[in-house]
DNA sequence: CCGCTTTCTGAGAGCGCTCTCTCGGCGGGG
DNA sequence: CCCCGCCGAGAGAGCGCTCTCAGAAAGCGG
């Protein structure tokens, strides 16, 4: 009777468990969550029927009533180029699962490359299926933070947001890492081994974090010349354009910021090509520390080193905790910071 | 009335879109899932009404009768190393999205690296929140297969299985790049540039993609000299190491066939360094066609291709397809053409 | 114009779970 | 010894949706 009533089809309920263990579906919920206000001897009943049977809830059961899915979405609208060199978003889908397995949430992933897929994204988070959204590498017209804030989904953005008012919103949560700081760093070193002549070879200045190594460089040389600045898009082919750029417009420049270790891959053949040798003859410092690249360019590149996984676990933590406690203390934006690694480039 | 009743808490319900159209909640659930046999006059009623609410389907309620989760779980267990440094995961995920995406489904990621992660991810699935599953880089001793059949549900693995026994489950469904025969390409072209005296450096032979690369590699030189081959571990380091071993045992070798473009970055610098040409003295053919490594090394790399993107596709689609017909003609495992793109390399 | 078949629509059950509300039982204070 | 209060357990409603089933409407030949 037991195992007719409650076996057919495939998975126990929570019906056939109460059923085993003799006592309503109510004291088996209140066991299967944690088990506050049941007696021992029940409660234990309980557990072994849930073990017996091999019982499992049924999430989506549990979701219609609780209004919660244990689930956050993260989204990446990244052109392609970068999604597949840089091992970035690996690093930080790491360091999200990480931190969300521990809370025992699941990660959605939703990647956006054109329109329609931002328009289907927002559709997917406007169904409630997840609690929270983990936004990265924002673009000035991505619509997605719009959305989310509009359907009142908690987020945490990776990078700082770049909108206008974004800074003062008070709502808007971000992690970064300290973009400026790492390239004020780049740059003193450069100082520091006797260059005189510093360029710089700059991301896409649509996004903060290229505007934000930029501003570094800047601060420490608050009057250099702008023919020592050369704008690149954080690909290989980039860096080989903008330092060709660079060298036949300074052609005795001596050192170079490179806000990108795979735009430096690329500025170091160039320099080579041109007969310069680095560090000797021009030094070059680069920026992420990309164990792939970085440990991996002749000579080995001297760059500053971002925490990238760190950066992930800070987001899902911050997020997690805006859902836990929904309306208490607004944790606030956190920038991590970065940290100059030495080697061959300068 | 209407909003009174419907507004409250935030979104709106079928039933709230049924009310406005003036229907039944059958007839509007009916409109939201295609709208067949519903007569045009009401079909459009009931459109107007969704627009207006800005309707969307509550999954979870949904999900609770149909037992379909329009989401599939992407289950990648992988050590650190790997993970990071290639960008094969990248690719792969977005050939999954790609046509994940046009199917209107969603992908849940999860990340395995140690047992309790296995564990937890066994119990994820055993929760009934995926319709499917994606298994990548299976190593020996993972039980999540195991776990997933158990459970009945449909999957398909990326790269062939190895263990025993798997070859010959036809319900065992699995996405492979032809490494046999992209080794047999590379050292075909070794032979075909005059080379006499070809090693190889292997992957981590635990795992199917290095025993065919090295299979491949065997099948044109049978009578091949054990000295010639060494085993590394898909790491720089270990193509360092293993290169270092080969020049030593062999120091009269003309030509190397490495099983990934990572160790050949790593074996052209010892190479490099030992005062060999390449490729003069020593010519290198590599395996994946990384972007940012096979481009970037000096000189440029020979190297087999694999269409990462298109198996991460090709594994959605047979899914997706077994999913939708459970019964229907069992489709059968794919293996992906691999193809020599000769650089400078060799 | 009637009775039959064929569409189309609505009522209602039920997916598996949580959570409120009620009630039974027990201990302690008066 | 009785009553009040409290703790633990059960009954039952309801989350939002799909889908079966039955009944209404429409079409059609006789």
């Amino acid at each position: 009777m037991t195992e007719s009533e409650a076996g057919t089809g495939g998975r126990p309920t929570l019906e056939s468990v109460a059923e085993r263990a003799g006592v309503s579906r109510a004291t088996a919920s209140r066991v299967v969550n944690g088990g506050a206000g049941v007696r021992v001897a029940l409660r234990e009943k309980v557990e072994r029927a849930v073990a017996e049977l091999g019982y499992v809830p049924n999430l989506a059961a549990r979701t219609l009533v609780t209004r919660r899915n244990r689930a956050i979405a993260v989204v990446i609208a990244e052109p392609e180029a970068r999604f597949f060199s840089d091992p970035f978003f690996a690093q930080h889908l790491r360091g999200i699962s990480r931190e969300l397995a521990a809370a025992d949430n699941q990660m959605v992933l939703l990647l956006a490359e054109d329109e329609r897929d931002h328009e289907r994204i927002g559709r997917y988070l406007s169904g409630g299926h997840v609690d929270g959204v983990l936004l990265f590498s924002l673009h000035r017209s991505d619509p997605t933070p719009e959305t989310v804030h509009r359907l009142g989904l908690p987020f945490v953005i990776g990078g700082r947001p770049g909108w206008p008012g974004a800074e003062s919103d008070r709502d808007l949560l971000y992690v970064d890492n300290d973009n400026r700081g790492g390239a004020r760093l780049a740059v003193q070193h450069l100082r520091s081994i006797g260059r005189k002549r510093i360029a710089t070879i700059t991301g896409p200045l649509d996004q903060t974090s290229s505007i934000d190594r930029l501003d570094g460089y800047r601060d420490l040389l608050p009057d250099g010349d702008d023919d020592l600045i050369a704008t690149g898009d954080f690909t290989a082919d980039g860096g080989i354009r903008a330092m060709t750029e660079l060298l036949s417009r300074r052609p005795d420049l001596d050192g170079v910021f490179v806000a990108s270790d795979v735009m430096a891959s690329g500025a170091i053949r160039v320099l080579r090509a041109a007969g310069r040798r680095v560090p000797e003859d021009v030094a070059v410092v680069g920026f992420d520390d990309v164990e792939s690249i970085a440990a991996w360019t002749e000579p080995r590149l001297t760059t500053v080193r971002q925490e990238i996984e760190e950066m992930g676990r800070l987001m899902t933590r911050l997020l997690l905790r805006r859902l836990n406690d929904p309306e208490a203390s607004a944790p606030s934006s956190v920038i991590i910071p970065t940290l100059l690694v030495v080697r061959e480039s300068a």
